[in-house]
DNA sequence: GCCAACGTTGGC
DNA sequence: GCCAACGTTGGC
């Protein structure tokens, strides 16, 4: 069976693809989403060793940065039944548990980032979720073939 | 910092 | 179930 790829965005200064390599074995929990469509991925679809393209949104310029896996099963976010936590929910049970989440550990950063400018401007990318106007979705499913196309360009240093 | 796009909430 | 109001995301 083949594997989904991924697409994960993050701001990097919440958490960012350094931040990943310093953790621990580089693998942390994605936690804190809190849309439905993105838990829906991590919880019914993401499946360890599927490959995920790692971007820094809201930053200049964004782009993907790093290559990841998913790491674990889904299981539920624990932060959402910390009432310290920023991402605390408290009509969220543990019996009944709202949030799931898989762990992310990162594979390699890429020789270059691949910008969304640059994205946009391969007519074979511009399909891609991220590239789309106004998309805001944190998860999002890749083509292999697209997975694939970023990591070539990435390749390509030479590009200038 | 601006603001368009989008998701969620809640009154009705 | 509609939809206006609101909060958030994220490129620019």
């Amino acid at each position: 069976m083949a594997r989904r790829c991924w697409l994960i965005k993050t701001e990097p200064g919440t958490y960012s693809f350094a931040d990943l390599l310093a953790a621990p074995d580089q693998t942390t929990p994605w936690d804190g989403i809190r849309n439905y469509q993105a838990r829906n991925f991590m919880r019914d679809a993401m499946r360890p060793g599927d490959p995920v393209l790692f971007y820094h949104s809201n930053v200049t310029p964004p782009g993907v940065v790093g290559v990841a896996e998913v790491a674990s099963e889904p299981y539920p976010d624990p932060s959402q039944f910390d009432a310290a936590s920023p991402y605390y929910d408290p009509t969220s049970s543990p019996e009944d548990p709202r949030w799931h989440l898989v762990d992310v550990r990162a594979v390699r950063e890429l020789p270059r980032p691949v910008g969304l400018d640059e994205i946009k401007r391969h007519p074979e990318l511009r399909s891609m979720e991220v590239a789309r106007r106004g998309s805001r979705l944190s998860i999002t499913p890749v083509d292999a073939a697209h997975f694939e196309r970023i990591l070539a360009l990435a390749e390509a240093v030479a590009a200038a």
